[in-house]
Formats: structure tokens, sequence, C-alpha cells
DNA sequence: GTATTTGCAAATGATTTGCAGTGCT
DNA sequence: AGCACTGCAAATCATTTGCAAATAC
């Protein structure tokens, strides 16, 4: 079980129930909306406000805590910050993974036809996942 | 010129004028976010209200005319299609480029590592342009 | 002539803000 | 104790909708 309290002291954050909630449906998730994080919030939570949940997910969206995956045609997702790594979306079931490819050749190789500084790449593959196929 | 007239028949929307003038900036801009667009707009076109703007955005966008772009920490972008490309954020200046780069090999590998039958791809280099530079 | 589009105003939806009370360190 | 966080209600911002008049074909 992962210290939540401890990530929370680490990014200068008060550790409060709220916050702790919010980190375990997301890390339990993987990849949630805000509305959906609200709903299975409020089973745990119910007195917990919409206003509480925006606060805390820009305060830690701000200190990187979490991310913010925005997604076509559709609501942003967020996660937990971690090592780098590109989303699967299922164009079937909309479900969000990880997978970790290494883009190091692709960023060179942009860099040289562009003349940019490139600090990061975000990469998004659409498809169908093998459950749905 | 182009005909944009030609290319609202081709997509088989009607022309109108707010039509014309919508594709004309989102051409000369490459890349432009709603209230930018509104912006412009209204120095050709003062009379056109925002909701004319939403209701071609979406029009145009559900036929493929255009395509929106999601860019993080800031509102979307649109673009008319074109062939498939990818896309360079400058973190100073806030523009947009396109970039053409094949990401075949990419493609292939996330589908053997995922096990996805992946159909589409979406990538954003973000950096800083050699303007910035 | 008919169906679609436009512009307005009002409605909705999403997110933010102000503030008084509470809780964290 | 002092400052940050919470929850509520109200405010704001973005986008959509309903409808009558205008326009495209």
């Amino acid at each position: 079980m992962k210290q939540y309290t401890v990530i929370l002291k680490d990014y200068d954050l008060k550790v409060t129930p709220q916050r702790i909630n919010i980190l375990k449906i997301i890390d339990k998730e993987g990849h949630i909306s805000i509305e959906d994080l609200y709903t299975q919030i409020k089973e745990f939570f119910p007195s917990i406000s919409l206003a509480t949940l925006y606060k805390n997910i820009n305060t830690m969206c701000d200190t990187g805590l979490i991310k913010e995956i925005k997604i076509p045609h559709s609501k942003s997702k967020y996660e937990l910050s971690k090592e780098d790594h590109s989303h699967l979306l299922c164009m079937k079931c909309g479900k969000v993974e990880d997978i970790k490819i290494s883009a190091d050749k692709f960023i060179q190789k942009a860099e040289n036809l562009s003349g940019y500084k490139i600090e990061n790449i975000s990469i998004l593959f659409k498809g169908v996942c093998p459950s749905c196929q």
C-alpha cells in the first residue's frame, strides 16, 4: 500500500483525507475523468464538494503530482505522474493504457528537421485494444 | 487562391460567406483558437455571432473538413485537414507548426508491445522554436 | 419552395471564486 | 496560533439550444 501521505508531503501539500482519497482513486483507476472521480469519491466521502475536487486537481497538476491527459473528442483524464510514457486509447471501450516506448531517435529526427530544441513529446496511439478486437 | 467554395461543396456543406471567411482565416493562420478566430472574423464580418462560429466549427469537425488540436495547458486550436502530420509547440511563443515525420516503425513497435490494432497516432513535440531560442 | 443557416437571447454545463468555518502542522 | 483547506453558494466562462428571419440551392 502506497504512502499517499508521504507523496503529498514530498510535493509540499498538506495531508487531508480528501487528498488521500483522490490519490487513492486515481491510482486505482490509472486514468480517470473529473466526473468519474467525483462519482467514486462521493461513495467514500459523501460530503466532498466539486469545488474542492477542482481545487485539488489544479494544485496537484501545478505541483506536478498528477498529469492531465487530453483526449480527442472527449474529456481529459488525470493520472499520477510517473516516468515518461505514452498512451494507448481504445476507440471501442474508451480506456486509456500506458505504454513505454522510447522516442529518442524520433525526437532527434524532429529536431533536425525543424530546428526546434525539443524538451518533451506526447504521443497518443488510437486503436482497438486486444479485448475489444 | 484556394476555392473554399469547392472545398465546402466537397464536404456537402452549403456555401455561406461566414463559412468561407472561417476557412480563409484558419488557412491563413494555420492553427487558431476559437477566440482568436472570433476576433479576426469580426473585422471582416462584424455581424457574425459566436453561436454561428461554434455551429460551423462543429459541423466542419464532424465532416472532417477541419481538425481540432488539443494542446496541454491551453485551449484547443483548429486547422484545415491535410495529409497526416505531427505538431510542434513552441513553449515560449505558443505557436504551433506542422512537421511531417514518418511514424510507421513506431506504430509497428507499439502494436507489437501492446497487442492493440493501432489506426492512428497523434504526436506533439514541445520545445523552443528557432526564433525563440 | 424547401431545407439549412444565421443571429439573437436564453439555457446549460464546466470550472472558478469569495468567504466563513474547520483542520493540519 | 497561523495558514491552508473545505464546503457552500454565487459568479464566471465556454458552449449549446430554440426560434424567427434570412439565405442557399
